[in-house]
DNA sequence: CTTTATTGTAATAATTTGAGACAATAGTAT
DNA sequence: ATACTATTGTCTCAAATTATTACAATAAAG
């Protein structure tokens, strides 16, 4: 077949658009974000994880950046999209990028299994660097929701993870290293509870996440000390000892 | 002029190919890497910066990823052909994505002032994204080699930066602001300085780069208590005074 | 009305950090 | 030779911070 071996730039543009519109979708190739959605049930930290139809295969909620998209755009659209949720807590903290990370394969399963053409989503074979974000979201508040490629959307503990899709699984350990790591810097503990909330309750997100007891007076007069707490009406539980106070973040 | 509006997805990978060969020169397409290059000449914190040819216009030193390399292979290529140096500690710390960053207008100044084919170029004029690394370096080792695209290299002391192009003072800015962050943190100090120093020269460092002025006794006392140094021969500076020892880092 | 488990806060002990003090030098000046 | 100067390494004691214990104040149950 006789194809165009040298062709002028004009005709490269018109082809490349051509192209990026049959390939592409208006997507940025080759980069994707993907997204470790933290919850706090009050007991356990937890993560959204995706099923793809048809394939057991579980990976991080993600997508790809259009072309007309800030990143932190489309990694908030993606987190809203999952979620429901506006005005979430969404911090970048790395970008994947090693030559072994893309798995055409399993890619191929996922179109497969979604009944989906295999030449019309090449582009999606293809290698990707990921850009990838935390959120912290109150748990209570979300009825999570499937993409347009996958089964199912559920929370899993953070130690009782199903084996993830390429490197998923290395992006929430690193996911899960960055956020020990800025939690006490940054504050960021209150985006996992409701707005109102018991001293009880905040020890206990810090306790998990820090994956260490702490003293209970000590971390209560530390938090007090900051400066950074409301103090609200006292909460009746219905047990029997002396009620908590509900707490709120200023401003 | 006619041309093919439909064809088969093998033409299209054979056109993908062609245009990735004559457009990306086998390099990602839409995404950048940049390069935070500190170094510390014993008084100030410095970057390396580029000048390009015939058009004023400063940046940092950065480049693309080839489609067979790494994201942090390209990084550590570039940074080492800037340098010269091997090993160097390097760190990914953001990647920037917004629609705003991007500067065709710069870009084309830049091909033009290298009298190089605007078209046969033009994938260089779309939005890309930056991945963006610091490196610490020992700045006596050094030799800054400028880039292809560029007249002149230098080192600039980070409070007498000019005017970069795009986002490129915004990327310093987190650069440092993320430094400042990790340096205490990760003992990164040493990757700035000989491999033998004085106390003096590491208080220096420390320093410089949290910017406020430290207690030399607590100083000493704190880093020698971490037991992250061993004690070398003393160094005899011909000065009028007590010899300081010299310091290694452990392992 | 006593008991129980939990909460809020104060008091005290332990640890870390700040700020001087001081002896030991390596060269300079006398 | 001897005294002088600026700097270094280390020690001591004070100040501040953090850990641990103690204890009174509940809210409901028995």
């Amino acid at each position: 077949m006789p194809f165009c071996l040298y062709f002028d730039s004009n005709m490269v543009d018109r082809a490349k658009k051509k192209i990026d519109n049959i390939e592409h979708k208006g997507f940025i190739p080759n980069v994707s974000y993907d997204s470790v959605i933290f919850g706090f049930n009050g007991k356990q930290l937890k993560i959204l994880i995706l099923e793809y139809y048809n394939t057991g295969l579980f990976a991080l909620p993600g997508g790809f950046v259009k072309r007309n998209e800030s990143l932190d755009a489309a990694a908030e659209r993606g987190v809203r999209e999952r979620t429901g949720l506006d005005q979430i807590y969404l911090e970048q903290f790395y970008t994947f990028g090693s030559l072994t990370r893309s798995d055409p394969q399993a890619m191929e399963r996922i179109l497969e299994g979604n009944g989906m053409d295999r030449q019309a989503h090449q582009w999606m074979l293809d290698r990707f660097l990921s850009v990838s974000y935390y959120a912290l979201i109150n748990y209570d508040e979300v009825t999570p929701k499937p993409d347009e490629l996958s089964d199912n959307i559920n929370w899993y503990p953070i130690d009782e993870l199903p084996p993830l899709m390429m490197d998923h699984n290395q992006i929430v350990n690193k996911a899960l290293e960055v956020l020990r790591d800025n939690f006490e810097k940054k504050l960021i503990g209150m985006n996992l509870l409701p707005s109102k909330f018991t001293m009880k309750q905040l020890q206990m997100v810090y306790e998990t996440i820090l994956g260490k007891k702490l003293r209970r007076t000590s971390f209560q007069r530390r938090i007090l000390g900051m400066d950074i707490l409301e103090r609200q009406e006292k909460l009746y539980q219905g047990k029997a000892h002396k009620a908590p106070y509900l707490y709120s973040f200023k401003s």
